[in-house]
DNA sequence: TAATGTGAACAAATTCACAGCC
DNA sequence: GGCTGTGAATTTGTTCACATTA
């Protein structure tokens, strides 16, 4: 049962359509087409049921999907059928807000520990977690059996604290550091850098004063 | 001087190879090569080498690339020789955590406005930016000449802000709501969604251990 | 010689279009 | 009649490989 190589833009996308299914399966709604689902998301019907189709077949030709279903069976797809067990390294601004990000337990992402090097931090309570010291990373890790770190510290700290999250056995973490991060293969890195989408933004922004303003209308 | 178009992620691949190129100014390091380049930032050198050629020919056979001259032309191309004036609309944890946030200003990216509806927050200043009511939203934007918007709002409200932002005349939107936002042709929207990216990571930490643990070592 | 710039080859992702089934 | 599932066609993105030039 090989699941061959799924992209992570189709895995972002089930995400999505998850996201309505939950959202459906809340208002008890029974059935949903691949065209209501891709409406909603901003994909094709195609997209979608190509998609869905790389796992299975999950719908009823001619009547669509059972909601219910397809969402259990995106769950298990994309492994939240369980509870995942996460840490979060760096207590700025960002580490803070997402120690105070109720969305994250309650889609099965449980924050059980926070640390930090500074001393002010250290020891206090950010939104009922208690920051511990960077120092003991490795055996908080292993004794809490975090499986995912969140390094949202400074950039010139982020290496360091990936190589030692690494080490301490996570399986994947998630990177607000604007760096490029060398880890073991296996581990899986996704990074989430604020000012590059912005600066994406911008230069949507600027071709479209450059490029004559916008397409001629001639391409359908 | 039509720049045809241009991927979202040869963009992204453009502000890496800013940040790098504007690391190695700093250091007053003159020359750089499409293989320290693609080293730097994960990508390859040819990679680089093609998503430099899609805008014109700046480096020089044998020797690499002018630091300086490179660093100077992606700010160009990614409109960055100009700062942009933001506004945040949702001072809750995301949004106070961007206010305080001092890459932003430092990039370019001035957030001069922020906004909410709460009560408690209207009037207060939060690291220095004064909060103004949703409801003068429009006019703000206006007076300030806000170009890029960020939503932070809870997911209810996004829509509503976006239809809001779109119809004030900003350019672009940066969207932290896990929402799909409707808006009108031509005000591009970046969603930037942590769950959607830790979904991602369970995925392939669940996929590891149902398709027999990894690649079989056959490929390259 | 060393590294760019770029067509040509290749790979990946998306869309099309329609047979099959409810 | 309507909607899925999926090969085939197409488009988009990446990598190769080499002629070119400082």
């Amino acid at each position: 049962m090989t699941t061959s190589k799924i992209s992570d833009s189709a895995v972002r996308r089930l995400s999505q359509y998850l996201r309505h299914l939950r959202d459906l399966r809340s208002k008890e709604v029974a059935i949903v087409s691949s065209h209501e689902l891709a409406e909603r998301t901003g994909a094709t019907s195609a997209q979608v049921r190509k998609d869905l189709s790389l796992f299975g077949s999950f719908g009823k030709r001619g009547r669509g999907y059972s909601v219910p279903e397809l969402a259990s069976t995106l769950e298990e797809i994309l492994g939240l059928r369980r509870s995942w067990r996460v840490g979060i390294v760096g207590v700025g601004k960002i580490g803070a807000a997402l120690l105070g990000y109720r969305d994250l337990a309650s889609r099965g992402f449980d924050v059980v520990a926070a640390f930090d090097t500074a001393e002010a931090k250290v020891g206090r309570e950010v939104f009922g977690t208690r920051v511990s010291p960077v120092s003991e990373l490795e055996r908080v890790v292993r004794d809490t059996g975090i499986e995912i770190g969140i390094i949202a510290t400074p950039p010139e700290a982020a290496q360091e604290v990936a190589t030692l999250l690494a080490r301490a056995g996570v399986g994947a973490i998630l990177n607000f550091a604007p760096v490029k991060l060398a880890l073991p293969d296996g581990i899986p890195v996704r990074t989430m850098d604020v000012v590059m989408e912005l600066e994406g933004l911008s230069y949507l922004l600027s071709a479209e004063s450059r490029d004559g303003d916008e397409a001629n209308g001639l391409e359908v």
